[in-house]
RNA sequence: GGUCCCGUAGCUCAGCUGGAUAGAGCAACGCCCUUCUAAGGCGUGGGUCAUGGGUUCGAAUCCCGUCGGGAUCACCA
């Protein structure tokens, strides 16, 4: 039992002692001690004042005498206000950080193969251009959350859908063919996706110079949108790529492969993989022969054109296109046929999409149609709707320029990292290979610190100046305390003195002390709050409180230099603790820790 | 216009299942390396928690209105 649900038990028999009524645990009300006062737990004590017929001070300190008497890890208490403040005996302390000290896998459940499986899409990536700073968001709060539905003991099943066919892909093949010249990642040097991403702007600046000439032989720019010769081109593509026509195929496929081989490069360079990926150019199919389920059994209904709606205005929606005219496939058909397959495949218990806000109607629309589909897991899905990363001069936009790639931000932060170090003298004695290392493991520390923290549902800013920083709340900080620890466990070593498997009780520890222990003892419960909010940031702030404190205690107190050998092995069984919880939950936000820096 | 989300220090963010004097980091200023890593520690200044009401012993937190910002309502994905 956690500490604090043996002070609720505890509060709630001393408040049946005393005044004779039953209160449910959960009412009770317990929250860490603030600094300011003497104690380490505190009872709010305002919800039996009535019961008590007493005054909040009155009822604080009779409750808190009787606990006194009766809970033998109670050392003393004080009332101020309505708040009854509980101090906690050492030797609890030291107990609960014998326990932490043992466990190797301190607050990770175990997961076994008849463990649920909860199934987590992220990334998804288009295949027509590079990945940028949206989708590093993705990928990264995608890989935590895994990592920490894994903790939490579910068997995780880490899913990529490629959205690598449609119109958008026809585009940068359309315009590779006309503007091309038989470029290649070879023979431009170009990282495949950076390629093909060039090939869609080409497309898109020639098809705005068509419509503008179009706009100016009199026609409305709804019309010329519509007829401009490059997009009806790049629509007759689409659909000779659905019938299979094999010179489209061919170059689908090989410029595909180019924008694989640059994703893998950025996915590795991330951190972040994945168990199954799925292609929508394979789960399509599905998803039109499901649509055409839903005509025949009246779900969904055909109009005259034979494009295929769904309505759902008894919803409080819209209609919604599922098939178009000429009779290729939508957006949502593509995400039927794909959910539809996850579950042949697997005995998925949860499914979890990690898409960004501005795709929430989208969502909501998938759930129904499943829904009307005759799939009771329809409704079941979960939409992590996290929300969108904004430059100071508000939305990334990729016609302005204005996108921040995800090669490049990842390589600028790897150089700061490595020109830091260097200015510190910090690596002096290292190989260039582990000052390589290192230098990777902070900059992107860093980058993916400053993104995690942030509370995933909410819209944050990014300022590619200013956000660098690698001072105060920041992922290096948290990464250098634990480079701190573990050189002095390093030192520790070298003198002979290992850990001892038992700390001895009788040694007087201070008030810090216990407070880092209880902060330690929090982490579980951080988990798991964690998955059940899918919020990293949770995890991110934990860590960062832990270490500000334990940096003091760094500051305040000598550890190999202390004379009473049981304070000694004490204050370096907390170090590493205090080293094996930072890195545990920096590995949870998916940030490697180095053990010098 | 309908629906949804957001508004906390100059900036970036915590805190939101109601509890004590609203917290961090950055930026500014000052102090601490002959002591285990100064990417650290300590201190100073900085707030109408957008705004008006309501509920409550108690509201940044819950409810309603107003103002401001964003997303979405595509034969784009």
């Amino acid at each position: 039992m956690n500490l604090e649900a043996t002070i609720q038990a505890a509060v709630a028999q001393s408040v049946r002692a005393l005044y004779n009524v039953e209160t449910e645990l959960q009412q009770i009300q317990i929250q860490k001690t603030k600094k300011e006062f003497k104690g380490d737990i505190t009872v709010v004590v305002f919800p039996f004042v009535k019961a008590a017929r007493k005054s909040p001070e009155g009822a604080g300190q009779e409750i808190g005498q009787y606990m006194l008497e009766n809970s033998s890890f109670i050392s003393e208490f004080n009332v101020i206000k309505g708040f009854l403040n509980l101090s906690i005996n050492k030797t609890y302390w030291i107990d609960l950080l014998n326990e932490i000290n043992s466990d190797e896998r301190y607050g990770l459940k175990s997961v076994n193969d008849d463990s649920d499986i909860m199934m987590i899409e992220y990334s998804s990536p288009n295949t027509n251009k590079p990945l940028h700073l949206g989708h590093i968001r993705n990928n990264l709060l995608g890989f935590s959350i895994a990592e920490i539905q894994k903790a939490n003991g579910w068997k995780v099943i880490k899913t990529n859908i490629v959205n690598d066919r449609g119109i958008h892909i026809c585009k940068s093949m359309l315009a590779w063919k006309l503007f091309g010249n038989g470029e290649t990642p070879e023979s431009s040097g170009m990282k495949g996706d950076h390629l093909v991403g060039k090939y869609y702007v080409e497309f898109d600046k020639a098809y705005k110079t068509e419509i503008k000439e179009l706009v100016a032989q009199g026609m409305t720019e709804e019309e010329a949108k519509k007829s401009a010769p490059l997009m009806l081109e790049a629509q007759k593509m689409l659909v000779a790529w659905e019938n299979n026509d094999p010179e489209v195929r061919q170059l689908w496929e090989t410029m595909n492969s180019w924008v694989y081989a640059g994703f893998d490069a950025t996915y590795q360079q991330m951190g972040v993989d994945f168990d199954k990926i799925y292609y929508e150019s394979q789960t399509y199919l599905t998803g039109k022969s499901e649509v055409e389920r839903g005509v025949a059994e009246k779900s969904f209904y055909q109009r005259e054109d034979k494009s295929v709606w769904a309505d759902l205005t008894s919803k409080g929606l819209d209609e919604k296109l599922l098939l178009r005219a000429d009779g290729t496939s939508v957006y949502m058909t593509q995400d039927i046929g794909t959910a539809k397959l996850r579950y042949n495949d697997f005995d998925i218990k949860k499914m979890v999409y990690v898409v960004g806000n501005e795709q929430n109607y989208h969502f909501q629309v998938l759930s129904i149609l499943l829904d009307k589909l005759g799939y009771s897991w329809g409704k079941d899905l979960v939409h992590f709707s996290y929300g969108m990363v904004e430059l100071p001069e508000g939305k990334m936009k990729s016609r302005e320029g204005t996108v921040v790639d995800a090669d490049d931000l990842m390589s600028e932060m790897i150089d700061t990292a490595r020109e830091t170090s260097m200015e510190l003298g910090k690596l002096d004695n290292c190989t260039p290979d582990e000052i390589e290392n290192i230098a990777r493991m902070v900059g992107l520390g860093a980058l993916k610190y400053f993104i995690l923290k942030v509370d995933p549902r909410k819209n944050m800013t990014f300022n590619p100046k200013e956000s660098i920083d690698f001072n105060g709340n920041t992922g290096p900080f948290i990464q250098y305390t634990h480079a701190r620890i573990k050189s002095v466990l390093r030192k520790a070593a070298e003198q002979g003195i290992g850990l001892t498997p038992e700390i001895d009780k009788t040694i007087e520890i201070s008030e810090k002390e216990s407070y880092i222990i209880q902060l330690l003892s929090e982490f579980p419960a951080i988990i798991k709050e964690a998955g059940d909010e899918f919020s990293p940031a949770l995890i991110a702030n934990y860590e960062f409180e832990l270490v500000k404190e334990y940096n003091q205690f760094y500051h305040d107190f000598s550890i190999l230099k202390e004379e009473n050998e049981a304070v000694k092995y004490f204050r370096l069984a907390l170090s590493a603790s205090v080293a094996k919880v930072i890195k545990t939950g920096m590995l949870l936000l998916g940030i490697e820790v180095p053990e010098r820096m």
